[in-house]
DNA sequence: GTTAGCACTCACGGGCATCGAGTGCTAACA
DNA sequence: TGTTAGCACTCGATGCCCGTGAGTGCTAAC
């Protein structure tokens, strides 16, 4: 038995119904609310023979039809490749990032409230993360008498920072001076390398022991519990409003899923860095999400850095709707993490 | 009617197998399980006035009774007033926050996972919030040839910090210079008082328009959406656990509370800045939260700033459990922000 | 003041009939 | 040969009834 053109237009629409409705979806429904002129005796018949392919389930015997991952797939396959992401609704839409905006972690933890507001469903957004930093400045700052900050600028324009303890009181100047010294130094290392190369630093400017002492501390503990990168997501409470999470014991499973930020970048990021991936229940790899898909977009920076924004919603996610938002966001967070800084 | 020792003592014992097992108690219960030698039909007597004198509720007649916000309060201040709160335990619970920690909003974001994984409710932490910062120290590091990173440091701390654009190319060095000079001319200002001081240092030192410019943008965008403080949540999940959520919409309505960061923060430090705080059930003034207690510890650090921890539970919350480890992680905070930096 | 006894209440859960949405099959029709 | 009307059948959902049991309140006896 082969798909027919008349088959995927029934299969087109009992998805579109139960992505709507979220019931199984019965022949009469098909034959009356959608222009087919045939009647719901036909559509049974086909219907059986989609069920036979593979692209329907049926709960239990006198339950409507409901699509498989497989019919999802084909149907977002469609989508895709016709190309069906309405590009040039950005702007009706809007912009969603006007003013400045100057932390990356605001911006990304916006986007995440953006995206779950508009699609109705979970985003998670990613930082951009690329290959290993290497420094650019390093920069120590007198907080007071004995500290000093330690800004590390790298050229992902990643800022790691944290406060030290400067070993004698040492003044603005003496810092400054160390800092050159430590920037010319350490330029274009990496950390772990930077690491390497303090002892022998330590070893030519003498006298500044405990600083560099903490400074090296402060490097291999980095080092150690790498800065994972930051993972914002907004709209969890969005999930519980769709019946497949109606039962309390899934959505406590979904929801720490959730809070465990590592693991769920991980899920997030598995996809690869490709421009639109779609996941759907089972594709996933992740058992709590078995009746979840996941829809992913890249964005990135100027450095080429690839950030990820995703969407998690019920298998029977409205994918057309949250692959377009997907691609406007996608591409204004590329503005502006691209054009934004340098070129404004 | 009046309270006596006897009423008491069988009020505590309700209470306690309430919050134990979340059923309403009956009077067999409690002449069985508690050492009390009295026989169900005392108890129920006793019960029947505690119902009148407002302590008890009976969801219906034949259920058992449920303690009511009032039990609660005086459960709750009887065991503040005697000082139940075991303070010793907290070595053997040990240390939470070993290790060096740099960042506050890391050391924030830790202590909520830990006092929500210890309590099993969810948990909710503030950053310090103090007066107006003032301003110690400003550097600008070079990122790229047209690009600084401004750092500000203030007395609290807190550090802010924005890429901005520098007009024409400066060299570290000129960077440095206009530093020490933004240092000294701004040095204990507050953030608006900087902004208002900006034009007429721009005026002096000529050149360098297009930065100061850009200073001021930057400064006046943080007057206008201030920073609010850092909130992190820990074990939102831990909630749908209890069966006081296992009503879907109820669990909804509570995680889109939880979700707005902004509410959430006024709603915890709502109750100003005392030693405990413990609001029951109505008390909260939140109707999200009718049937949810709210206990809430405050730490400091060295600026005499105050932040807040606290934890959400079900009024059937294990208060002097949940107390003492806030307690413990209270004190552990205070530790850390005011000993951590600069004794250690 | 305490307790045994008893009638009464009412949520809960199992059993049962009903309902209706939906199917599959067959036979008739174009 | 494809389409459709008709019909018997399935099975989850809904609603009702009723027995069960935990728990109460009251009374009378200790």
């Amino acid at each position: 038995m082969e798909m027919d053109e008349r088959k995927m237009r029934i299969l087109q629409a009992i998805i579109d119904d139960y992505i709507l409705t979220g019931v199984p979806v019965g022949s009469r429904t098909i034959s009356r609310k959608y222009e087919t002129g045939l009647s719901s005796a036909t559509i049974r018949n086909e219907m059986s023979d989609l069920e036979e392919l593979g692209f329907l389930d049926q709960p239990h015997v006198s339950a409507g039809r409901i699509p498989s991952a497989k019919a999802y797939r084909l149907y977002v396959d469609t989508l895709l490749k016709t190309g069906t992401i309405p590009d040039d609704s950005r702007s009706s839409v809007g912009r969603y990032f006007a003013g400045r905006v100057h932390q990356m972690e605001d911006v990304i933890d916006h986007a995440a409230q953006v995206i779950s507001s508009l699609t109705h469903y979970t985003a998670v957004v990613l930082s951009p993360k690329g290959s290993q930093p290497r420094i650019r400045t390093v920069q120590l700052v007198p907080v007071s008498a004995e500290m000093a900050l330690v800004v590390i600028v790298t050229d992902q324009g990643v800022v790691r920072d944290s406060v030290i303890r400067v070993g004698s009181q040492m003044d603005s100047d003496t810092l400054y001076a160390i800092s050159r010294t430590l920037t010319i130094e350490l330029q274009g290392a990496t950390l772990a390398e930077a690491c390497d190369r303090i002892p022998e630093i330590a070893r030519r400017i003498n006298g500044n022991d405990q600083m560099l002492r903490e400074l090296y501390g402060y490097l291999t503990e980095g080092q150690k519990s790498p800065r994972r990168s930051h993972v914002a997501v907004g709209g969890t409470s969005n999930m519980l409003a769709y019946p497949e999470y109606s039962d309390v014991d899934k959505a406590r499973n979904f929801l720490s899923l959730m809070e465990t930020r590592d693991k769920l970048a991980d899920i997030i990021r598995g996809s690869g860095e490709m421009a639109f991936t779609v996941r759907i229940g089972p594709e996933t790899g992740v058992p709590e999400m078995a009746d979840c898909s996941i829809v992913t977009a890249s964005y990135s920076t100027r450095d080429g850095q690839q950030g990820t924004i995703g969407v998690i919603g019920p298998t029977r996610m409205q994918y057309s709707r949250v692959l377009s938002i997907l691609n406007i966001i996608g591409h204004q967070l590329t503005d502006m993490f691209s054009g934004g800084d340098e070129e404004r």
